[in-house]
RNA sequence: GCUUCUGUAGUGUAGUUCGGCCAAGCAUAUGAGGCUCUCACCCUUAUGACCCGGGUUCAAAUCCCGGCAGAAGCACCA
């Protein structure tokens, strides 16, 4: 991290925009910030970006694309930081600072760096910033700009009648940074501060402000806000500020993940999505839910660094790192999906107990017992559809830690498959596979990534087990227990 | 279109500051083999990259120039 040296102590801040719960591109820019300030034994400040957002006009006429505060997500960020275990010394709003920056704006305009400006955004792109001219109100007195002001304040002018431009300078080279709008009206309520303030600035506005007011030394934000840094730099020189450091990461596209907290809001209102646990959100709460450790998350999100290269994400490198840590303690179970009957004939027993090992890479976790009873030498049992379908007439099978059986006939039409017992030790010239009893089992429901959710049966062991504690199904994957309900078994999927 | 940034194996990353130790490391993915009463885990092994073209130099992934490709910004969003 450049220029360390230059201040006393590290400073730097999180700015999330309360909009919803934390996802998981969002807690990249979590992770960093954080590995930086243990690194450099700096401190951390949460300050939520909680301006006003999308005006009442747009919330109206298109509610699917406003973009606004949502007054749970404070907490629900909050928990997000708790989860990935990142700390922070203090808290700051936005919505509490509407002074600071009336305050600097009027500097401003006094100072004539500032001007209040009645075009419309249309008329403004395509008459002043594409032909690199000045609108008429930029050059007013100052005098004229402070009373105007003055009149924003006072509620004189409806949302978009009038807004303040920094005068950055209309023959700018980058048309992205002429004259930037950098406080505006809107008339929509604020969960914090209701209506109690008609003017709100620009993102890049208010953090000129606060960056430093609170002192921060080093900003990290994504490429997609490199301009807001020139913003910031052009008011720190004009009010002669010490300057805060940059630094940038590229965007990760998520393919096949719509990360958005606008849309997952959007989806949690119609009742698309189950809350923002709903695996859809990919919020950190869902992951949470769904057995993926934090230390994976920022150990994969540290991997990506700071490149400053577009990154596609591939979800497998997180789960490939979540699975290093769960696979070893995640205790196994037998569980089969779209159960198919199998009933085994001619066994020479009465009653069998299989002992499969908790977990095959620690012994001495000891085993689990699963019994099987037969009646006038047939033993009935379930087998997954799965493994069903891959069955072979008079080919002979295992069922692990059981038996190993002769395949007589398949139907599955009826879901029904008959088999002979063939001999009880292991022979690993047979395919082994999972199975359940029919009389002792429990019904399991998977709830996937994608929102469907899957019913199979498990093992009778799965009614002991504790919940949020991931486990394996065998030949299958990991998921994590969420409830235990009407002799169910209901679970997220992991990977 | 204008502005800025970035280009190392399928994917991501290390190395680029101060050229040589990089005929390029790591992770993940994939193939083969081994272990195993899971097609998990683990072990062994294989595959596979410096965007292209010039230039500077004894020497370039690394410096310079020119292409090309990709990303971001050009909102009264953040």
């Amino acid at each position: 991290m450049p220029n360390v040296d230059n201040y006393d102590k590290v400073v730097m801040r999180l700015a999330p925009y309360p909009s919803g719960a934390l996802h998981i591109g969002n807690a990249r820019m979590v992770i960093l910030n954080d590995e930086y300030i243990k690194k450099y034994d700096g401190e951390l400040i949460l300050f939520f970006d909680d301006t006003i957002g999308s005006s009442q006009l747009l919330r109206e006429q298109n509610p699917e694309k406003a973009k606004y505060v949502l007054p749970e997500s404070y907490d629900l960020i909050k928990e997000g930081l708790e989860w990935l275990d990142v700390t922070y010394s203090k808290i700051y709003y936005k919505s509490d600072r509407l002074q600071h920056y009336y305050e600097y704006c009027e500097s401003l305009i006094k100072e004539n760096m500032a001007y209040i400006c009645f075009c419309s955004a249309k008329d403004f792109k395509e008459n002043y910033i594409n032909q690199k001219k000045e609108c008429p109100h930029r050059n007013h007195t100052i005098q004229r700009n402070l009373e105007e002001w003055d009149r924003m304040l006072g509620g004189s002018y409806r949302e978009t009648e009038a807004v303040v431009r920094l005068k950055t300078g209309m023959d700018h080279k980058d048309p992205a940074l002429r004259d930037q709008i950098i406080m505006r009206i809107s008339e929509a309520a604020h969960p914090r501060v209701g209506t109690k303030y008609l003017v709100w600035p620009m993102l890049e506005f208010s953090w000129a402000i606060d960056d430093y007011l609170i002192g921060v030394t080093h900003i990290l934000r994504g490429s997609d806000l490199v301009k807001e840094d020139y913003i910031e730099d052009f008011i720190w020189n004009h009010f002669n500020w010490k300057k805060a450091q940059f630094l940038h990461y590229g965007r990760i596209n998520f393919p096949d993940m719509k990360l958005s907290k606008t849309s997952a809001r959007n989806k949690i209102q119609k009742g698309e999505f189950d809350g923002w646990e709903d695996p859809r959100t990919w919020s950190l709460q869902s992951l949470k839910k769904r057995g993926i450790r934090p230390e994976a998350l920022r150990a994969t999100l540290l991997d990506l660094g700071m490149s400053l290269s577009g990154i596609t994400f591939s979800v497998n490198w997180l789960y490939s790192k979540n699975q290093n840590i769960i696979d070893e303690i995640s205790d196994r179970y037998f569980y089969v999906e779209n159960p198919v009957k199998v009933e085994v004939k001619n066994v020479p027993f009465k009653e069998k107990i299989a002992e499969p090992l908790l977990l095959p890479t620690k012994a001495e976790k000891g085993t689990r017992k699963i019994k099987v009873e037969s009646e006038e030498g047939t033993i009935s049992i379930y087998i997954s559809q799965k493994d069903a379908t891959n069955l072979k007439e008079t080919k002979i099978i295992r069922l692990k830690d059981l038996i190993n059986i002769n395949i007589d006939k398949i139907d599955l039409q009826s879901d029904h498959i008959t088999a002979n017992y063939e001999s009880t030790e292991l022979n690993r010239e047979y395919p082994i596979i999972q199975w359940v009893p029919e009389k002792h089992n429990i019904p399991v429901k998977i709830l996937k990534p994608d929102g469907t959710i899957l019913n199979g049966l498990g093992e009778v062991n799965l009614k002991n087990i504790p919940m949020n504690k991931t486990i394996q199904f065998e030949r299958y994957g990991f998921v994590n227990p969420i409830r235990l309900e009407n002799g169910e078994l209901f679970c997220y999927f992991t990977h």
